[in-house]
DNA sequence: ATACTAATGCAACTTGAGTCGCATTAAGGA
DNA sequence: TCCTTAATGCGACTCAAGTTGCATTAGTAT
């Protein structure tokens, strides 16, 4: 069990040179397995293997598949992503959608991607570390409601996190629970109807803020 | 491994007293277990022991723990479940939310619920059993669209699958990918944001039906 | 009752994940 | 350049999951 292991721990005493490039080394292969095989076929010995780094040295480091996968979420989670900006509400909640539909698309992303979900079934770390990846998606994303706030276009008060999670979660419904194909039109349907609700007044905060 | 192992066989020659008992300790013991420990704990050793079956039948008969799963889930969807009759379109959509929403909080069910989408990503037989299962589900809960249409509450040719995943979708978001907690009143405002938007015709299928 | 045989019990075996103690390599400072 | 010591390599070990061959139990039919 890699419950109680070593969180991956790259602020060490020793950051030097091979440090570095057993850590690329790792990433690299992580993303590759998880890429080929998804994440059930994910195992340290073969991201080990890939990597050219000792077994051992990745449960020391990473404590096991789990870590692996923090580890991997963790630099998506830099990435200094931003939400779209299209001029609109509609606009910019329809260009995220489409960009969430477009990630696990994506062959390589895109297992990535739903082998981080996976993991956070399994490992409580990866569960931590997939809700920060998700808190900071989500406030960043924010901006595209207090936009439409100032432009006049949705009332004060708008809760910017439901109307975000409206706009993203019948993809991911459909991508994990009912496991139904996803098209650019699904994305679209559900950015319309995150739209319409908010300008409804659904999502409006219970006390005026 | 249990991929190719035998399926949940039980239509077989012989099936009388004993082996009516025993499956009816190891789907008692699974429940059990699953309630106790998630499905993270869930193993095949410790249903064995709990329902007094030996270790190789439990192997045999449902080939592991994915089989275990999805043995409770085609229990759990021969229930003949019929979605809510309030009345009213937005009465029936809130009451669906909340049934989803009781059903996850109540701890025995709730975990047994987690645990069968937890096993859908480890194993293709699980996940084929909660597609199924939900798109039973789905297919039952299309009588609230069409009762809403013929009492002219909808337009007709409204996506009935479409308004039921937005009712659901952010409650699953909010329990599987943020893990945020969930209260009575995020169900209430999902099943809203879904009424607004079936009111604003957004769910309507392409072509007239 | 008795015989037949499917279903179960049992124990030994295989396999792969994860750990531990110790040897070796290489980064960073004197 | 040399010395110290973190980081890695290495092999053997533990342990739990899953499998297999054979013995035993208990439905079912005659």
């Amino acid at each position: 069990m890699s419950s109680p292991a070593t969180q991956p721990d790259f602020g060490s005493a020793r950051p030097g040179g091979r440090t570095a490039r057993t850590r690329a080394a790792v990433r690299d292969a992580t993303l590759a397995e998880l890429a080929a095989h998804g994440y059930r076929g994910l195992t340290v010995d073969g991201v080990a293997e890939r990597s050219g780094v000792h077994r051992t040295t990745v449960y020391r480091r990473w404590g096991g598949v789990d870590g692996l996968v923090v580890d991997a979420l963790d630099l998506a989670g830099e990435d200094g992503w931003q939400p779209p900006d299209t001029g609109g509400f509609a606009g910019d909640c329809r260009a995220l959608a489409a960009e969430v539909h477009r990630s696990f698309a994506d062959p390589a992303q895109g297992a990535a991607s739903a082998a981080v979900v996976a993991a956070s079934f399994q490992s409580p770390r990866a569960a931590e570390a997939l809700r920060g990846f998700y808190a900071d998606r989500n406030a960043r994303s924010e901006v595209i409601v207090s936009r439409a706030v100032d432009r006049g276009e949705l009332p004060a008060g708008t809760d910017a996190a439901a109307v975000v999670r409206a706009v993203v979660a019948p993809l991911f419904h459909r991508l994990f629970i009912t496991r139904e194909p996803l098209d650019a039109g699904v994305a679209e349907q559900a950015a319309e109807a995150a739209v319409a609700a908010a300008l409804a007044g659904v999502f409006q905060l219970p006390s005026g803020a």
